[in-house]
RNA sequence: CGGGGCGUAGCUCAGUCUGGUAGAGCGCACGGUUCGGGACCGUGAGGCCGGAGGUUCAAGUCCUCUCGCCCCGACCA
C-alpha cells in the first residue's frame, strides 16, 4: 500500500466522543444462548479436559510483558518469528474481542464478510501496488507458476467485489468488514503479538457517492472504535495521524497508552489535541536568544577545526544551538535537497517526505554531500549553495543572525542573515514536535506519551476506485469513481495491549470483557469426597446459570493453583476447599484486588451474579 | 541489510576460554510422606549439544560454511 502504513489501512479519529455509556443493562452472564451454539457447554469449561499449560519461567525469547505473560499463561505459543499459535485460552480472549468488534461494526452499519488470504497478482497490478509494494508483500506462486500474494490488506479485493455489484448512487453507501488473518513480511517482527507478521485484523471498507457521506461513515467508525476500546476497559487516545502518500484526507490512529508502545504521541493536557509525532504540529516556537556576537554586513568565516556537531560548534563559537542553521542533505526518489532547521530542533522526516511527495527518502551519503556542497559532512550550509533545492523550516527564517557551515573543511560562517545571504526555494514546517512544545491550538505545553497503535482509520478517497474503475452513475447519469474509506483494527494486538496495560508482577489482570473466562472455580482438597461433591455441585449450578466459568478440577496443590489463577488472571475467583466448606462457605475474590469474602455455598450463584454485575456497571455497555 | 547476542533434555540454563564417557533446577512417570500460596524423599524415562563439512587418536568444546531465534539500528515510511 502505499503508505505502508502503520499497520492498518485506515484512518483515525478526532476527539473521541466522550464516554458513551448508555445504560441498556447487559444481559450479563450469558454470552450466547445455548441454543445458538454456545461453545461453553462441554469439556472446555473443565481444566482437566481443555488445554491449558502454564509456564513457570519467562520464555527466553520474550522481551515485553504482554509477550511474556501470554506465553507463560498458555495463551499463545511461537511457531516462527512473528508467527504464533493462538491456544484455546488465548483464542477465547481473541474471540471475545472479535465479538465486541462485530457488535460495534454492525451498529456502525457495516456487514461482515470474509475475503481470501491468498490473492491473485492481477488485482494488485490493476491498482499499481504490485510494483509499489516492497518486500513486505509476501509473493507466492501456484503450481502453474501464476503469481499470488498473501494479503497484507484487502483494498483490491473489496474494490473488485463492490464494482461488480454496485452501479448506482442509489445503492450507496456500502460498508463491509471482515476479521481475517493478514500477513505482512515485516523486516523485524517483535514483541509477540505486538508486531507479528501473521496477525488477525479487522478491516472495514466503505464506499460513497460523495465526501459528505464518507464523512458520516468515518464519524460512525470513529465512534465505533471509541466504544470498542472503552468496552474493553482500555486507556486509549485517538490521535491525528499521517496519511502517508494517500495525501489530503483525514486519518486517525487509536493508541493504547503504554510505555512499551512503539509510537510517540504528542498531546495537549489543556485542549485535548493529540497527534502522532509523525504528524504533530506545534504552536510558535520561542525565538532564539539575542545574538551574542557582533553583527556583520556579510557572513564571515571562522576556523572551526574538527567541529562537526551542533553542540561542538555552538560551544566553540559562544552562541546558542538555536543560532545555528542545521543543514542536512537528503536524497529522495529523484533529487537531492538541502533541508535547513534551527540547530536546537529536529527534522521530521515524515513531514519532509509528505512535502516532497516521494516514496523514498534517506540522508545522503558522505560522498554525495561532498560532491554537492563542496565540503565534508558536518560543514554544510546554505550560503552560496547552488545546484540543489533548499528547503527551510520557518524557524530558520526567523533568525536575525545565524551561524552555519561554510561548505569548507573546518570552517563555519557567522553573521549569516537568512533572506539576505541565502534564499530557500520553500519554507515549510518540518519540525519534529517534542515534549514542552506549545500546542498548535492553545499554546499550552504539550506532553509526550508512548502508545500502541491498535486502530487506524482513513479517508482513502478515490485512489483504488479510480485505478480499478469502481464507478457509479450519479443522479445526472454521469459516471464517477466511488469515494472510499478504510478502517483497520488489530485484534490480537489489542488483546496484547490490554495486557500491557493490565498486569502486576504475578500475571495478567484481565478486563472482564476480554478474560478467557470471567469466573474460575478452584477446587482444593480434591482428595476429600465431600469437597469434590460440593465443588462439582457448585460448578453445575454456575454452568447451568450460564456463567462463563472455568472449573479447575485438577488434583494440584493449592499453591500451584493459586499461582496459575494469578498468572492467567481470571477476574473472579471462587475457591472451594475443605476449610471453608466445613462451615458451608466458599471463598470469593477478585483478581483486581480487594478482600476475600466468605459466602455460604447456597448463596454463591447469586453472589457471583451480583459481583459480575458490579464489575460490568463500571464498563460502558 | 549492518551491528551485537544466543541455539545443549519439554522449559530455564551450566558446561565451550583450557578437546578426553552429557549436566543442574523445574516439568514428566512410578513409590512414599505431604496438602490453603509454585512441598519433600527415593527411583526412573528423556539429548544426533540447530545442521553440514573440516582439524584431531579423540569435538558440545577448535576452524569454515550454513540455518534458526532474540536485541539495536537502517529500511519499510
Amino acid at each position: 500500500m502505499e503508505r505502508p502504513l502503520s499497520r492498518f489501512e485506515g484512518v483515525n479519529c478526532q476527539r473521541p466522543l466522550t464516554s458513551s455509556t448508555s445504560s441498556s443493562p447487559a444481559p450479563a452472564t450469558i454470552r450466547r444462548p445455548p441454543s445458538q451454539g454456545n461453545r461453553d457447554i462441554g469439556a472446555n469449561m473443565r481444566w482437566s479436559k481443555t488445554f491449558i499449560h502454564t509456564l513457570r519461567q519467562d520464555p527466553a525469547d520474550a522481551e515485553v510483558v504482554s509477550h511474556k505473560l501470554m506465553t507463560r499463561a498458555g495463551l499463545i505459543s511461537k511457531v516462527a518469528a512473528g508467527i504464533y499459535n493462538s491456544l484455546p485460552l488465548g483464542w477465547r480472549s481473541i474471540d471475545k474481542m472479535s465479538d465486541i468488534i462485530r457488535e460495534e461494526m454492525e451498529t456502525a452499519g457495516a456487514a461482515e464478510l470474509v475475503m481470501p488470504a491468498v490473492q491473485p497478482a492481477e488485482f494488485w497490478e490493476e491498482s499499481g501496488r504490485w510494483a509499489q509494494y516492497g518486500p513486505e508483500l509476501l509473493r507466492i506462486k501456484d503450481r502453474h507458476d501464476r503469481e499470488f500474494c498473501f494479503g497484507p490488506t484487502h483494498e483490491e479485493i473489496i474494490t473488485d467485489i463492490v464494482r461488480r455489484s454496485i452501479k448506482s448512487y442509489k445503492q450507496l453507501p456500502v460498508a463491509l468488514y471482515q476479521i481475517q488473518t493478514k500477513f505482512r513480511d515485516e523486516i523485524r517482527p517483535r514483541f509477540g503479538l505486538m508486531r507479528g507478521r501473521e496477525f488477525l485484523m479487522k478491516d472495514a471498507y466503505s464506499f460513497h457517492a460523495d465526501v459528505e457521506d464518507l464523512d458520516t461513515t468515518y464519524r460512525a467508525m470513529e465512534r465505533a472504535y471509541c466504544r470498542i476500546f472503552e468496552r474493553c476497559g482500555l486507556a486509549y487516545t485517538p490521535v491525528e495521524a499521517d496519511t502517508g502518500n494517500i495525501g489530503g484526507s483525514e486519518s486517525h490512529e487509536f493508541m493504547v497508552l503504554a510505555d512499551t508502545g512503539e509510537d510517540a504521541i504528542m498531546s495537549c493536557p489543556s485542549c485535548g489535541y493529540g497527534a502522532n509525532v509523525e504528524k504533530a504540529q506545534t504552536g510558535a516556537i520561542a525565538a532564539a536568544p539575542a545574538w551574542p556576537l557582533a553583527e556583520n554586513d556579510a557572513p564571515s568565516e571562522v576556523n572551526t577545526p574538527e567541529m562537526r556537531s551542533i553542540e561542538e560548534v555552538s560551544k566553540f563559537l559562544g552562541v546558542d544551538p538555536a543560532h545555528l542553521i542545521k543543514t542536512m542533505i537528503f536524497e529522495s526518489d529523484e533529487e537531492f535537497v538541502a533541508v535547513l532547521i534551527r540547530g536546537d530542533l529536529e527534522i521530521n522526516e515524515v513531514k519532509l517526505k509528505n512535502f516532497l511527495d516521494c516514496t523514498h527518502l534517506q540522508l545522503a551519503s558522505e560522498a554525495k554531500i561532498e560532491q554537492i556542497t563542496g565540503g565534508p559532512q558536518g560543514f554544510s550550509g546554505p550560503v552560496g549553495l547552488e545546484g540543489i533545492r533548499i528547503i527551510a523550516d520557518p524557524t530558520v527564517m526567523d533568525l536575525k543572525q545565524a551561524a552555519t557551515g561554510a561548505n569548507t573543511l573546518d570552517t563555519h560562517l557567522v553573521g549569516v542573515v537568512p533572506g539576505r545571504d541565502f534564499q530557500p526555494a520553500d519554507i515549510v514546517d518540518l519540525r519534529t514536535a517534542k515534549a514542552g512544545d506549545p500546542c498548535p491550538n492553545c499554546s499550552e505545553a504539550m506532553i509526550e506519551k508512548r502508545g500502541i497503535e491498535v486502530g487506524h482509520i482513513f479517508k482513502l478517497g478515490t485512489k483504488y476506485s479510480t485505478a480499478m474503475k469502481c464507478n457509479f452513475l450519479d443522479a445526472e447519469g454521469k459516471e464517477n469513481p466511488m469515494i472510499m474509506g478504510c478502517y483497520g483494527l488489530g485484534v490480537g494486538r489489542t488483546v496484547a495491549a490490554a495486557i500491557e496495560q493490565n498486569h502486576d508482577d504475578k500475571g495478567i489482570i484481565w478486563p472482564l470483557p476480554l478474560a478467557p473466562y470471567e469466573v474460575v472455580l478452584v477446587m482444593l482438597n480434591s482428595d476429600k469426597p465431600d469437597v469434590v461433591e460440593a465443588a462439582e455441585g457448585l460448578y453445575t449450578q454456575l454452568k447451568d446459570a450460564g456463567f462463563d466459568v472455568l472449573f479447575d478440577d485438577r488434583p494440584e496443590r493449592p499453591g500451584v493453583k493459586f499461582n496459575d489463577m494469578d498468572l492467567i488472571g481470571f477476574p473472579v475467583r471462587i475457591v472451594a476447599g475443605a476449610r471453608g466448606l466445613a462451615e458451608g462457605n466458599i471463598e470469593l475474590s477478585l483478581r483486581s484486588g480487594g478482600e476475600k469474602t466468605l459466602v455460604p455455598i447456597t448463596d454463591m450463584v447469586e453472589t457471583v451474579r451480583k459481583t459480575l454485575d458490579e464489575i460490568r456497571a463500571q464498563l460502558p455497555q
